[in-house]
DNA sequence: GCCAACGTTGGC
DNA sequence: GCCAACGTTGGC
């Protein structure tokens, strides 16, 4: 299987990448996506080893902030079960869940985040969804030369 | 906090 | 299956 590369989205006020520092192991369960072609990418595509970045949205800065490798492969998203969950569903049930998650594991804090502007006026990386107009999914895929590009950037 | 651009829902 | 209404995302 071939290594992948993504990126995910968090608000740091919801989840930083500090946070998952500080997390048992530097490791966590990537919950709370709501979004199908999302769901999709976590359920049958993003597989351990894969890398990731970590993207700060709605915060000051906007940017990628740091890496992450995936240690667990899909598998339900409990928190859509919890009723006292934020992320409540009640139309996913364990025996057909809706929803999926990743587990994640830290790996390393860019010396400098990557804001959003870089990305934008990159022309290596014009074709990234996380420029294009409009495009709201939490976790994308990326290439490998852009991922390579972001890390190159941020250190 | 605003609001444009989405995705989802539900009436028909 | 269409599409208006609604809720959410996320940059600014």
């Amino acid at each position: 299987m071939k290594k992948k590369y993504w990126l995910v989205k968090s608000e740091p006020e919801a989840f930083s990448i500090d946070d998952l520092m500080k997390c048992n192991n530097q490791t966590t369960f990537w919950d709370g996506v709501r979004n199908y072609q999302a769901r999709n990418y976590l359920r049958d595509e993003c597989k351990i080893g894969d890398s990731l970045l970590f993207y700060h949205s709605n915060s000051e800065p906007t940017g990628v902030v740091g890496i992450c490798e995936v240690v667990k492969n899909g598998y339900p998203d409990f928190t859509a079960f919890d009723s006292d969950s934020k992320h409540f569903d009640e139309k996913s049930v364990p025996e057909n869940p809706t929803w999926f998650m990743v587990d994640i594991k830290f790996k390393k804090k860019f010396a400098r985040i990557v804001i959003l502007d870089e990305i934008k006026s990159n022309v290596k990386l014009k074709n990234m969804k996380l420029v294009q107009r409009g495009n709201r999914l939490s976790v994308m895929p990326i290439e490998k030369e852009e991922f390579d590009e972001i890390v190159k950037m941020g250190n």
